[in-house]
RNA sequence: GGGCGGAUAGCUCAGUUGGGAGAGCAAUUGCUCGACACGCAAUAGGUCGCAGGUUCGAACCCUGUUCCGCCCA
């Protein structure tokens, strides 16, 4: 027997050990039948579970579980990504913590063979946690962007991309971290608005006492300005155009030109221009050939480039100093308050700088043409449709990906330099030399490039690097393009647009035949989980108190078409309440004795309620297969709900207590309800797989594991459509029933007038009786005495009369005039539709046919209502 | 400035191709009878942001508009 409460926690620890025990979801491939592949978005190495994972995650094993159930090979490939800065930056501070040692002072060789040992160590982390989660994940085909095969995948494609001009070494502003000291992707970039402040600095004009008066929110960058723009219909200064400037401590001429970027209206109407630290003035400074003046070092420290008294000084002292003494010269005219956007690192939370260095680029315009092509050949599906906007959007406008790190934990860019000067791309140094022998065999291999490879490169390549590409194109060729990509928009660009990209470039195929777009989760009110609100919920923490199964059906519940989902403990709570449910239907069977039947198959039932039940799971059924098909995650949970607890407990349940009472029924209604409910547990397995595996072997519908048990999807059976809608009709009656008794304690005789026997209430009379322990139930020819002490209910064109027995009677009456307004307005309505001619002649011929019944049977209603 | 979402019951949200507005929670009433009080039976609550338009018919389609959120520059 059942405990009388689920816990969960100890049965969820027994179901994770038995399955791996017994390798339940290990992945073979079967060929024979249908391929149904899901990418895993490979959580970094360093992370941990929190919300976003949690709901992800859960999706995918919801999708994996059913197409697994619905017979199909299935494959989750899974695996973990390097995160090339986020693990360097956790292995350099437990390096300092426990030896004192700087990365540089390790050497690069020694640096790298400790992350590697900390990996080893620590990177496992998060795949327990997802363990937890119950994902049925085989972890044994797990993948690591770093491992040997994938780094080969790397190298051929950077080399192939290389080779063909595709990707570039180039001397170009880029996004600088100071704190990193590497370059970043724009992408990698927070665009953070401050209030902060300009400064208007006044320039001396050469050979006058006339200044010229710039604002900056930079003012150190001043040693680095190498022009003045001012727009050309500025009629206030433009007579000062083709004039030189001085700038001010530096005293350097530098010319005042025009150019319409400088707009008239904002700061003082002329601009400075400093093409080595800041993306417009690149251009400008491209386009009117000005001098390039690098003024920071790869620390943000002020280089040789400007005053002695300044080098060396870190940027924010250096403005400090500056100020204060352009303060002194009296060159400061004013200081006002300023809304800004400041760039900041997203890893380091560092205000970035703009700095000119040699990197390497991928010529995203290029590659993005075949992206396009497949846009416009509806190639790129999503779910929900609008974010291919987004996506198209961003693939338009893109600029070229900086794909070089100034880090160590990566891949290193296989580039070697000879001394002649030509850069050899090779998977080796050994190869490299062979090709150079080739071009020239004076020359000789100097050095291999120092820097690595941004981490999403490797993550561009991981629908095809994973499945054995270049190497072995076996997986490849079952599982490539995946059926679909599960994930948040907030990486669409980062990653979905660059596997987009590759597996175009490479396999000449969209990687994914569907891109899923699930919401983010945010706190209760909506706003994002971070560390420094506190706000933060964390998975496993509500898998503590809740239970696994509670938190995947929360999750799941939430996944609507929307963008964010609000998640509290009370509606995880509320899930509880819905597992235990289930729970305790199987204590339910076991109170009663049900024996599982292994082989009864339910042809025809004499009992309609059996019918009724079967009908809507097969009904229930088809729509969570929709409803998945589509992702449609909250509706599929919607009608699993609805059937388990309001129609298989509400109704089934209960109504069948009835017919327990009597011996000769309770073999239908015991094979009846295990066959529902075997195949219920079954069909929310995918979302629920701890409890339904428990239950499952409790009651012997299974002997191994849910997630090997098919669903049975192509099982008819044919169910008479009057009989089930005769059904439904007499739930109606029920509740119609009840609402007329409402509290009253007393007992009742129920009459109903008609002539003969009414087929969906005789059927299921002996309902009638037992639910509301009827004194009687009676078919009346004509009105029996209608006292004030009965009540009057018309349903369905029947009128049926409730009388309390002879002591008691109804405390409040109801009037049957609000009744007959009832019907009285149905008449109005229905009856101004039919009479409207256009309606009739435009509306399908359904709509009309329902409103013809429904005004009859309004109109039958009123009449015996009213008549006496 | 450009793009994309959202506005529906007190709260959180559903609402499939246009055919009489739905769920869960909260509230109110009444129930401990052998599955379940993490429960059962019911009740009440909506001008579907606003203004136009298309249509026999609009929460849904079109136009405009207000507010909120996100992304990009």
């Amino acid at each position: 027997m059942l405990e009388k409460r689920f816990n969960f926690s100890e049965i969820e620890a027994k179901c994770l050990d038995y399955w791996s025990e017994n390798q339940t979801f290990s992945f073979n491939n079967d060929k024979n039948k249908k391929p149904f592949c899901i990418m895993m978005p490979p959580p970094n190495v360093t992370g941990s579970l929190h919300m976003g994972h949690a709901l992800t995650f859960t999706l995918q094993d919801i999708l994996i579980r059913f197409h697994k159930k619905l017979n199909k090979n299935v494959l989750w490939q899974p695996g973990t990504d390097h995160a090339g800065i986020a693990t360097e930056i956790v292995v350099e501070k437990m390096i300092q913590k426990e030896s004192k040692l700087s990365k540089a002072e390790l050497g690069r060789s020694k640096f790298i063979e400790k992350i590697w040992n900390w990996k080893e160590k620590s990177g496992d982390k998060i795949i327990n946690q997802m363990k937890r989660l119950g994902t049925s994940v085989d972890w044994n085909v797990s993948r690591f962007t770093m491992d040997e095969g994938l780094s080969d995948s790397v190298k051929e494609v950077f080399i192939d991309l290389y080779n063909r001009g595709l990707i570039y070494k180039d001397k170009r502003l880029v996004n600088w971290d100071p704190k990193l000291g590497t370059a970043l992707s724009d992408l990698e970039v927070n665009q953070i608005e401050k209030v902060g402040k300009m400064w208007f600095i006044k320039y001396q004009l050469e050979n006058s006492k006339e200044n010229i008066v710039v604002g900056t929110t930079r003012p150190e960058t001043i040693f680095g300005d190498t022009g003045i723009a001012i727009h050309p219909k500025n009629t206030k200064l433009n007579h000062l155009i083709g004039k030189k400037a001085l700038i001010p401590i530096l005293n350097k001429r530098i010319p005042i030109f025009a150019d319409e970027y400088a707009d008239p209206e904002k700061g003082s109407g002329a601009v400075k221009i400093t093409p080595a630290h800041d993306f417009n003035d690149f251009e400008i400074g491209k386009k009117h050939d000005l001098e390039f003046v690098n003024i920071l070092d790869k620390t943000a420290s002020l280089n040789k480039n400007t005053p002695k008294e300044y080098q060396g000084l870190n940027r924010f002292v250096a403005r400090k100093k500056l100020i204060s003494e352009l303060k002194k010269n009296n060159k400061i005219l004013k200081i006002v308050n300023n809304k800004m956007f400041i760039p900041v690192g997203d890893r380091s939370d560092e205000i970035l700088e703009p700095l000119l260095t040699f990197q390497w680029f991928l010529d995203t315009k290029k590659i993005s043409i075949k992206v396009k092509k497949a846009i416009k050949d509806k190639k790129i599906v999503f779910h929900p449709n609008s974010w291919i906007n987004t996506f198209k959007y961003w693939i338009e406008n893109i600029e070229p990906w900086c794909i070089s790190r100034q880090i160590w934990w990566g891949h290193r860019i296989p580039i070697w330099y000879s001394k002649n000067g030509l850069k050899i791309a090779a998977k080796s140094e050994e190869e490299a030399i062979d090709i150079l022998k080739l071009k020239d065999k004076t020359d000789k291999l100097l050095y291999q490039d120092e820097d690595v490879l941004d981490t999403w490169f490797s993550s561009a390549l991981w629908p095809f690097s994973t499945l054995g590409w270049p190497e072995n194109d076996k997986l490849l060729k079952n599982f490539y393009p995946s059926n679909v990509l599960v994930t948040g928009f907030d990486i669409i660009f980062f990653w979905v647009a660059r596997m987009v990209m590759m597996g175009l470039e490479f396999m000449n195929e969209v990687p994914f035949k569907n891109i899923y777009i699930h919401p983010l989760v945010k706190d209760e009110k909506g706003q994002k989980m971070s560390k420094s609100k506190g706000n933060v919920i964390d998975p496993l923490d509500l898998i503590e108190k809740y239970g696994s199964d509670a938190l995947r059906f929360t999750l799941t519940n939430l996944s609507t078409q929307g963008r964010d989902i609000k998640l509290s403990d009370k509606l995880v709570e509320n899930s509880r309440n819905f597992i235990t449910k289930i729970w305790n239907v199987a204590r339910f069977s076991q109170f009663n004795n049900f024996k599982y039947d292994r082989e009864f198959y339910p042809q025809y039932c004499e009992l309609p309620v059996n019918n009724w039940i079967l009908s809507r799971f097969f009904e229930t059924q088809n729509n969570v297969i929709r409803n998945l098909e589509n992702f449609k995650f909250n509706l599929m949970i919607s009608e699993l709900y609805q059937f388990i607890w309001s129609d298989f407990c509400d109704f089934y349940i209960e109504l069948s207590k009835n017919y327990l009472k009597e011996d000769k029924n309770k073999k239908e209604i015991s094979n009846v309800f295990n066959f529902v409910f075997s195949r219920s547990l079954n069909l929310i397995n995918p979302v629920i797989p701890f409890i339904t595996e428990k239950l499952g072997k409790e009651l012997e519908f299974i002997k191994d594991s849910f997630y090997k048990k098919n669903l049975h999807i192509d099982l008819k059976i044919k169910f008479k459509s009057k009989e089930i809608e005769d059904f439904k009709k007499f739930i109606e009656l029920i509740k119609k029933i009840r609402f007329e008794i409402g509290n009253n304690k007393s007992r009742f005789s129920l009459y109903i007038l008609s002539e003969e026997k009414v087929m969906w209430i005789d059927e299921n009379i002996f309902l009638l009786t037992s639910i509301f322990k009827f004194e009687t139930v009676e078919y009346k020819k004509k009105i029996i005495n209608e006292d004030k002490n009965s009540k009057i209910l018309v349903i369905f064109g029947l009128k049926f009369i409730i009388v309390p027995s002879e002591d008691s009677k109804f405390n409040d009456q109801k009037s049957v005039s609000k009744k007959i307004l009832f019907y009285e307005n149905e008449i109005y309505f229905f009856d101004e539709k039919l009479k409207n001619r256009k309606f009739l002649a435009k509306a399908p011929s359904k709509i009309i046919e329902q409103y013809k019944f429904k005004l009859e049977e309004a109109k039958k209603n009123l009449k015996l209502l009213t008549q006496k």
